[in-house]
DNA sequence: CCGTTGTGTGAGTATTTGCCCATACCACAA
DNA sequence: TTGTGGTATGGGCAAATACTCACACAACGG
């Protein structure tokens, strides 16, 4: 026999012997025996019918489309993890999916025997999470809130969820009572320095894992919307290139924190480090695609929960 | 209510485990452990996405021989279209491999933008086809049974799988609301000429393909294992040298319909024609052989789906 | 003629997978 | 409340599979 044909009739022997594993379902055995080969030579087919890249295996699901594409922004962008979960075509909810999928993730990490400590922002998105959170007891862990928890008009912030996922899970709670940006950057370090106050920064310097909302700097941004700061102060974050907000600190389109204005006085403590922390951002829609884009740019974030809509925006661009 | 939702969050972690397992390559213990299940959840949750037929695999490998059997089928017997896979020595069934390919077959069909009218027959290999095709959405067709789909008792026929391929692929289905085979001929054309059963026939004239079984007319020939002839009748038809049935009408050796007897009463539509629709009969196997081989003589079909060793012994007689 | 190199084979072994079964869980009815 | 039937879970084990290694053999070059 000539060396060509030689080949082709292994890579053919080699699709023969594919074909009975994965079709006909045989044991690798059973084809060692209907083939006249040992079955180290039958396994050896099997695996070069594989690796020739004659078997193409698909999955006939939606979800396969979103695990791909959460591969593709983990390689992209260096996250330590991804999820993409479906979008709902007819659905404008920014919290759709991605909630269900953060109470997910959330409950694989607290179901960890060793204690964690888990670091919590602010948000809609969070909130929605934490409420389809299931109880389960972890007394073992800590949560602490990244953000202060007093509104400007003195009440609690309605989006502050420390207390509700606290409840949820319980475990000890770390909160901050404090607003959410000072009045000057002088009240700030007052606040900070509070004997209160340190430990609960420490803590959250230390976390294991944080999970954080982004806040989009538009019309009805959060901040404003919710009184946190005022129009003059939104249009000046947004004339000094801010696309995004994460834990009250605003960031430019490349994920560098704006100089001065509000975030000379946001009151919350810094995203954990991404070396030593899990900071995993849960957020979807055309309107917060800067913001996380940023986030990604920035390095602000290691881990994802998005939809695949945005996804493939994100990847595109 | 909770059922179906359920369902399909299960089906959705079982096509995530799915997608990780095959796709991706991991191991049930590293499956396990990013879903936080245990292995055994996660080897359930992979073998689930195998049995509901999310996996598909697909060689992509035109092995040499099959291809080379299919050329001569076609031109030996002047077929438009011949599809040859492997045979498994060691398995008894008579859909393995034939009811894949079978599938692939269709939906390469089905992709077509313009649209087609499918003609399907009934019987076990064309149940396995379809139980095998993934869902597409083609609005655009439509699917016609070529038989009728009430058995004899008055319940539905359950090899036809009129309803089964509607329902995958979401097209316009125009079923028989007919026995199979009327009691005397006259009932037959008063039937056919019933408002709602004209429409359908003329529909499947003009099918652009056909799908259809070749049944033999064996001690245990499908039409009466299904109870739609009794013995007495059978053994006529094969005294009458009947050698197979095709939606339900019987023919001789040479591929010639039998005159009276049951094909007098058999209510199906005709096999569209060759000349317009492409006829495709999916069988194989030694007890089918005989039936194959007068399908071709009579160029009842002009296209043929089976498997090497049925292609063999048909080229060699 | 001999050594080298690459390729293919079989044997042995570690890992992975499939499956059974005891147990826990949940919903529902008595 | 308790019992009951159906369902999911995880442990353990045997089968199946993947991997590593050593050897055989042919081609090639010195």
């Amino acid at each position: 026999m000539s060396k060509p044909e030689v080949t082709t009739t292994r890579l053919d022997d080699a699709a023969r012997a594919g074909w009975l594993y994965y079709v006909a379902g045989n044991t690798q055995d059973e084809i060692a025996a209907k083939l006249g080969i040992s079955r180290q030579s039958a396994q050896r087919m099997v695996s070069l019918a594989v690796s020739e890249g004659l078997v193409k295996v698909r999955l006939d699901h939606p979800i396969a489309r979103c695990l791909d594409l959460a591969e593709q922004l983990k390689q992209r962008f260096g996250l330590k993890m991804a999820e993409v979960v479906p979008t709902d075509p007819g659905s404008t909810s920014t919290t759709l999916g991605v909630a269900d999928a953060a109470a997910a993730e959330m409950t694989r990490w607290l179901k960890s025997e060793t204690p964690i400590v888990l670091g919590i922002g602010t948000g809609r998105t969070l909130k929605a999470a934490i409420e389809l959170l299931s109880p389960i007891e972890c007394p073992q862990h800590k949560v602490v809130s990244l953000t202060g928890n007093i509104a400007p008009d003195g009440s609690a912030a309605f989006y502050n969820v420390i207390f509700n996922i606290a409840d949820k899970i319980k475990a000890r709670s770390f909160p901050m009572p404090l607003p959410v940006i000072a009045s000057s950057p002088e009240e700030r370090e007052l606040l900070h320095s509070q004997a209160m106050i340190r430990p609960v920064l420490e803590l959250s310097a230390q976390a294991t894992v944080a999970f954080v909302g982004i806040g989009d700097l538009s019309e009805d941004a959060p901040l404003f919307i919710d009184g946190f700061i005022s129009r003059e102060e939104l249009l000046a974050l947004r004339q000094a290139g801010g696309v995004c907000e994460i834990v009250g600190r605003a960031f430019d389109r490349n994920g560098v924190p704006l100089k001065g204005l509000t975030n000379d006085r946001v009151a919350s403590a810094q995203i954990p480090s991404r070396d030593t922390a899990m900071v995993i951002a849960i957020a979807k829609g055309p309107k917060k695609l800067p913001g996380i884009a940023a986030a990604l740019k920035g390095s602000l974030i290691n881990g994802l929960i998005t939809d695949e809509a945005t996804a493939e925006t994100l990847l595109a661009g």
